[in-house]
Parts: C-alpha cells; sequence; structure tokens
RNA sequence: GGGCCGCUAGCUCAAUUGGCAGAGCAACAGACUCUUAAUCUGUAGGUUCAAGGUUCGAUUCCUUGGCGGCUCACCA
C-alpha cells in the first residue's frame, strides 16, 4: 500500500477514537514500574507462583508487535529497550477496551494495567485489563525484523535508526559511558572542568579552516573555534592547575569516516607535567575507561586484535618510520632521496620540508599499520607550533601522537610557556605555514597572557569520537554522531 | 573536488539478452481466546531518484542532474 494510504488508515482509527470520546494524546500516564523492574521481580517465578500471588503491573510502552488471536491477542511492547509481552482477552478488558485493542497500531504508545502471568511456554507476560492509548503513530514503523538498513534514512531520521536497530541504541549508550567514565577519572584527579569560548575573534590552536560568523550588535566577524586549546593555557596563567573542556569543536574541511565538521574533543592541561608524564596519565586514563566500559581491555576494531594492556610502545618519529613504516634508516640522512624514495610509493611530498615530509610519511606508513596503542613521538619543530622542543635536539619537540587501529586518537605536548620562544614559533608558522593553509595570524592577547607567567605544563587533545568508534566497532564517524552533517535534501 | 558503486511498494529485497515490475513483512477484509518472525483465506498497494536521449518497446543502454556509500587528496 502506498505510505500515503498508510497514514489515511491510520488517521481514521485516530478519528474513529477521537469521535468515541478517546483522547489519543493524554498528558499523563502514572507508570508504578518498567519492563526492566518487572522481569527483574518475576522472571524467576513459575507460573504457579504467579496464579497464586497475581501480582499486579501498570507501566506503559511503545507497541513493537501484535499478533490478533480472534477475541484474543499478544502485543509486545517497548519500554526503556527492554521488551514484554501483552496478552488481551476480550472477555478481561471488556468491549471498548477491546475496540481500542482492535484500533491500536504498531508505533503506538500505550499505557496499561493487569497481572503479571506466564504463558503456557513460560513467557512473561501481563495480562491487560485496562489499556490507555497514550500516542497514536500515524505513520508506519520500518519492517520489525530486516530493521532499516538504507544508510540515508539511518542518518537522517535517526529516530527510526535507533527504534529499528537496537546496537544503535547500545552504540550511543556506550558513547555517553566513555564521556561519563573520561569525566570521572579526570575529576578523580583534580582537574575542573571549564566552558571556553566557541566563537573566537582569533582561532588557533590547530591548523585548519574555520567556520565564520558574525556578531550583529558588535559589528564583529568571529571564527567557529578549531580547538580550545589557546584559552584553556590562558586558564593556566590564572592559576587554575589541571583543567579539561569536552565539547565540539568545528573545521571547514572535508567530510570523511574519520571526519565530521564538527566533533568532540577532550582537552586537559595540567600544570608541572611534561609530555612523558602527560602519555602515563593518557594510558592510565584510556585503559581505565576501555576497561570499565567495554569490560576488558582486549578489543577487536575491524577485524584487528586491540589490546590496551599496558605500557604502549613508544617510539620517536624515526624510529617509528623505520620500525613501522619500512623507511630505509639510512634515507633519514638524506632529505632528497627520502623524497624520492616517498614519492615513489605515492606519499605526496614534493614540496614540503624535511620535518613535513616526516610527518606525511608517518600519516601514510605508519598509522594504518598501527593496531594495538603507540606512542609516536620527537616531531619535527616546524610543524608544531605550542610544543617545547628537546633539550639539545632544536629541530624535534616533546611532543607525541597516540595511534591506535589506524586512528590518530591523541595529540599532546609539553606546552610553551616562555613568551619570546612562543611569538617567535607562532610567527615562524605564519610564514612558513604548510600550503594549502589559510593565513593565521599571531595571537597577540594569547602571547600577552603568557607574559604574566604560565607554569610549566603538558596539554594532550582526544577526537572523542574515534575512541568512541573503537570501542563500538564502528567502522565510521557517522555510526558514532546522532545527526552526522549531511547534504540536505532539497 | 576526483574515481568507483548504489537509488525498485512504508521496510527488506527480486526482476533472464532491452519484452506484461514481483516476493516477504507491514496494511486492509475475514477466520481464530496461549501466540511470540503466530497461522489460514482473500484484497489492495509503484512518478522503478529526476530530466532528457536511443529504441517498436527502457528498472535495464547513453547523457545530465540530485542524494547516499566507499575511496583518494586536506583536516582530528
Amino acid at each position: 500500500m502506498a505510505e500515503a494510504d498508510l497514514i489515511d488508515v491510520r488517521r481514521r482509527k485516530l478519528e474513529d477514537l477521537e469521535s468515541r470520546g478517546v483522547d489519543a494524546y493524554p498528558r499523563r500516564f502514572e507508570v508504578e514500574t518498567t519492563v526492566a523492574t518487572l522481569r527483574g521481580l518475576y522472571e524467576g517465578w513459575d507460573e504457579e507462583r504467579l496464579q497464586e500471588e497475581e501480582p499486579r503491573a501498570r507501566l506503559a510502552g511503545r507497541i513493537v508487535a501484535q499478533r490478533g488471536h480472534g477475541k484474543a491477542g499478544f502485543a509486545d511492547i517497548e519500554d526503556g529497550g527492554r521488551r514484554l509481552q501483552l496478552y488481551v482477552r476480550k472477555d478481561v478488558l471488556g468491549d471498548d477496551g477491546f475496540a481500542l485493542w482492535k484500533q491500536v497500531d504498531v508505533g503506538d504508545f500505550v499505557g496499561l494495567e493487569g497481572a503479571v502471568m506466564k504463558t503456557r511456554s513460560g513467557e512473561l507476560s501481563v495480562r491487560v485489563d485496562a489499556l490507555t492509548l497514550l500516542s497514536k503513530a500515524i505513520r508506519p514503523l520500518p519492517e520489525k525484523w530486516h530493521g532499516l538498513k538504507d544508510t540515508e534514512i539511518r542518518y537522517r531520521q535517526r529516530y527510526l535508526d535507533l527504534l529499528a536497530n537496537p546496537e544503535v541504541r547500545e552504540t550511543f549508550k556506550t558513547r555517553a559511558a566513555i564521556i561519563r567514565g573520561l569525566r570521572a577519572h579526570l575529576d578523580a584527579h583534580g582537574f575542573i572542568e571549564v566552558e571556553t569560548p566557541m566563537m573566537q575573534p582569533v582561532y588557533g590552536g590547530a591548523v585548519a579552516r574555520p567556520f565564520t560568523t558574525h556578531h550583529n550588535t558588535l559589528d564583529l566577524d568571529l571564527y567557529m573555534r578549531i580547538a580550545p586549546e589557546l584559552y584553556l593555557k590562558r586558564l593556566l596563567v590564572g592559576g587554575f592547575q589541571r583543567v579539561y573542556e569536552l565539547n565540539r569543536n568545528f573545521r571547514n574541511e572535508g567530510i570523511s569516516t574519520l571526519h565530521n565538521p564538527e566533533f568532540t574533543m577532550l582537552e586537559f592541561y595540567a600544570s608541572y607535567w611534561d609530555y612523558g608524564r602527560m602519555m602515563e596519565f593518557a594510558e592510565e586514563l584510556l585503559t581505565t575507561v576501555i576497561e570499565t566500559v567495554v569490560g576488558t581491555v582486549d578489543i577487536e576494531f575491524q577485524d584487528q586484535e586491540i589490546s590496551f594492556q599496558r605500557p604502549w610502545a613508544r617510539l620517536t618519529i624515526t624510529k617509528a618510520l623505520v620500525a613501522i613504516g619500512g623507511v630505509p634508516e639510512k634515507l633519514l640522512s638524506d632529505t632528497e632521496a627520502l623524497r624520492a624514495w616517498l614519492i615513489e610509493r605515492e606519499v605526496p611530498v614534493e614540496d614540503m620540508s624535511y620535518g613535513y615530509m616526516l610527518d606525511a610519511a608517518l600519516g601514510r606508513l605508519v598509522q594504518p599499520r598501527v593496531t594495538s596503542p603507540v606512542f609516536v613521538t620527537h616531531f619535527p619543530t616546524e610543524a608544531s607550533p605550542f610544543s617545547k622542543t628537546v633539550p639539545g635536539e632544536p629541530e624535534s619537540v616533546e611532543r607525541f601522537e597516540l595511534f591506535c587501529g589506524g586512528l590518530e586518537v591523541a595529540n599532546g605536548y609539553s606546552e610553551i610557556n616562555d613568551s619570546r620562544e612562543q611569538r617567535l614559533r607562532m610567527e615562524e608558522m605564519a610564514v612558513n605555514r604548510p600550503p594549502d593553509v589559510p593565513e593565521m595570524d599571531v595571537d597577540e592577547d594569547y602571547i600577552h597572557a603568557l607574559e604574566y607567567g604560565m607554569p610549566p605544563a603538558a596539554g594532550i587533545g582526544f577526537g572523542i569520537d574515534r575512541l568512541v568508534m573503537l570501542a563500538t566497532d564502528s567502522p565510521s564517524i557517522r555510526d558514532v554522531i546522532l545527526f552526522p552533517l549531511l547534504r540536505p535534501k532539497s
């Protein structure tokens, strides 16, 4: 039947009910129990005991299946993700109640009251003696057995995806649990959660194109933040010793299975730590959360066996390129030979400096091959404008990236707190920025803040969406973002 | 943005070489007071993503466009 006809049928039922004085959208229903608690209480009881004691139940849920049976019938309701069978009999429900039962469709919300029982086949059920319509659905739900597979509908109408595919609900519960776990661990270690501007007059803290917007009253162009970094470090200047922010960043770049224009980032900063201490803490934080949420530190992600068992491997970028990326060691001391070797392997490094070449090679040759977590350290200085250099090694910085399951999951470093050095490095970045990167101003206000003195500190940023992908074995970032950005359908 | 693939009933999917567009579920009518992917009988349901082209004839072939997926390049 055409969709319009299916809707018409339900509309007619709705009008028929209303003409008989039924309120199809009542204000409230006093629920006394849930499917989960009911199952917890009575699942273990046998048929005889339920028959003798006849416990009563009053609950509500959405009809997800119906099986008519003449002057009787069965329905399954879903409430909080759990299902329960209803048993309806005309002689128990009465004529009016049974008439309502006949007009109820899959998708409708109902409230009900009755005796808890078990059927002959042992299925815990409620023999309904009072049925109340709580909300009439006028569109048909996706099919019960095959669920909803059309990716476009799944993303555009996520509510249908959640309705039809229970594992999708689990993914987003896991997401919530991860975020809860991260907050709990940080809170327990003296970090305080802060909120810094998402609309910034000067954007910074990362290399990416921003979204722009405008404040009318101030007649001021603003940028949606690409990172909260520079504001969080201002708070270290202000005397907060440990801060974190877990919220959205916005980057006006491509969309892919790993990128959504708005994505969730956890950034935190600890005074008196360096990047080494931060790596230790990151290990502890992630293993704790993964173990709590997934139940084990050995997970499977897209057919890879990943172990978060500590300690995690740590390699300098050059060692990683040799050991994991397969770069011949002798090429590392010969820029042009390395360039030729990389280009042969389709790593586009034509106009790059040595440092940017290493970074590009890392992304192409190392990252995809990493399964269990690996910290890569000693990044080239030119690509890291906020990281302190390694003592005696001005070309490398005290910075690490965390790779896992072929994904970049985190990025952290010892923060520059010398205002003179920070200015130089920002100016260098403004001149030597990689091709295709928009002009970036030196954030004078940030330099000014550093001049008041920032304690030595380390900071880190975690891509939360990717973390959730790992924990839920999701192949695309769109599977872990409830409403990913799609082109509007005209 | 480039390349490849997809779009058929509300949902999940078929359709031979280009030859009457079909099934299951859902819906509707009927039967059925312990079913659970209920069962049985019957009925109805289509702008085959859109526009154009080739053809006697297009879901099928071609062109353009829309939307989506994967992938490559930039970004986490």
